[in-house]
DNA sequence: GACGCGGGCTATTTTACCTCA
DNA sequence: ATTGAGGTAAAATAGCCCGCG
């Protein structure tokens, strides 16, 4: 079980993969949801340094009309919209500069559209040197500010702006400052996402690691068995073995000192007595079910 | 199809705040 | 108790892309 905050409220976790099965089923599981890399297993959310710049349309934000389900969907395992943390104090304040310093003309025009802010805003500081044109203070959200977005974010994580304006009305903010903050929420989420994602692949890949090396040790005992002097005398005539097709178990070859009816069977292997499937598939040699090839693993050693 | 606009995204900068020596 | 450096989170900016009219 990992479960990690950051001290932002941004917890991860990672406890639906406690569960899982070590060789999850490509498609994803509808609950508890897979993370979006194992939903598309390496198709999408990537880490940052693994995506090219235009990264848009493969993103765990996808088209902009149905974000807010998927998102919700796709966060599901983690809770990646819990309330940040805020500053401690009461009241903040902001600077006259905090939103209207960017020169870019479609930022400016965007701010001439908030006019809101002048008769609205919180009370705005300019005794200590605030009237500086060129600087620029921060302004930190108040706890109730930061609740109330959090709280709008976990039902829309974008707005329109008609939910835009009416929340920087409640809250004393322009709406270039609500804006400002869901894009950086967002930032914020898709990051804790792609944190969780990276783990889940990291995860996966040790149990594909240790089911490979498994399976190899298993080859090896087979292989080995084949080989031996006394396979050789009891399996001739050879025994038949029965594979079921459900569960891919081998039916035991058969053994005179644990099963009498053996001989009775004609050297015909059985499942346990636990074993509930109906066997479908018979084969008659250990080559029918070793591929003569050996298994392909990077870290093999090439055999002499 | 070109164009402008609005909105989203990422990368980056800037600022406030915290910790610690 | 004070202070300054360093680290970190988050607000804000810049620039790009995309969809739409």
């Amino acid at each position: 079980m990992v479960e990690k905050d950051d001290g932002l409220g941004l917890s991860l976790s990672l406890k639906y993969l406690e569960n899982q099965n070590p060789n999850p089923p490509p498609s994803p599981s509808p609950s508890p949801p897979l993370p979006t890399a194992a939903a598309h297993l390496f198709g999408c959310s990537l880490p940052n340094f693994m995506q090219k710049r235009k990264s848009s349309s493969t993103d765990a934000f996808q088209s902009t009309a149905d974000r807010n389900a998927e998102t919700r969907s796709l966060f599901g395992g983690i809770d990646v919209n819990l309330a940040i943390d805020v500053c401690d104090e009461e009241l903040m304040v902001s600077s006259p500069n905090s939103t209207v310093s960017s020169v870019s003309g479609k930022r400016s025009e965007r701010e001439e559209n908030d006019g809101e802010r002048d008769s609205s805003s919180l009370e705005i500081d300019d005794s200590d040197g605030g009237g500086d044109a060129a600087g620029r203070k921060k302004l930190r959200l108040c706890r109730e500010q930061a609740a109330v977005l959090e709280e709008s974010f976990r039902e829309h994580n974008t707005l329109n702006p008609k939910q835009k304006m009416a929340l920087a009305k409640q809250l004393n903010l322009t709406s270039r400052q609500v804006e400002v903050w869901f894009q950086n929420r967002r930032a914020r989420t898709k990051l804790k996402q792609t944190e969780v994602d990276c783990e889940y692949l990291r995860r996966y890949c040790e149990n594909l690691t240790e089911e490979n090396r498994r399976l190899q040790k298993e080859v090896n005992e087979l292989r080995a068995l084949k080989l031996s002097p006394q396979f050789y005398t009891n399996t001739s005539p050879p025994t038949t073995l029965t594979m079921c097709p459900q569960c891919k178990r081998v039916a035991l070859p058969s053994s005179s000192s644990t099963n009498t009816t053996s001989a009775a069977s004609g050297g015909i292997s059985r499942f346990p007595a636990t074993h509930r499937h109906r066997p479908e598939s018979t084969m008659t040699s250990w080559a029918a079910i070793i591929p003569p090839q050996p298994l392909l693993d990077a870290n093999r050693r090439p055999q002499s």
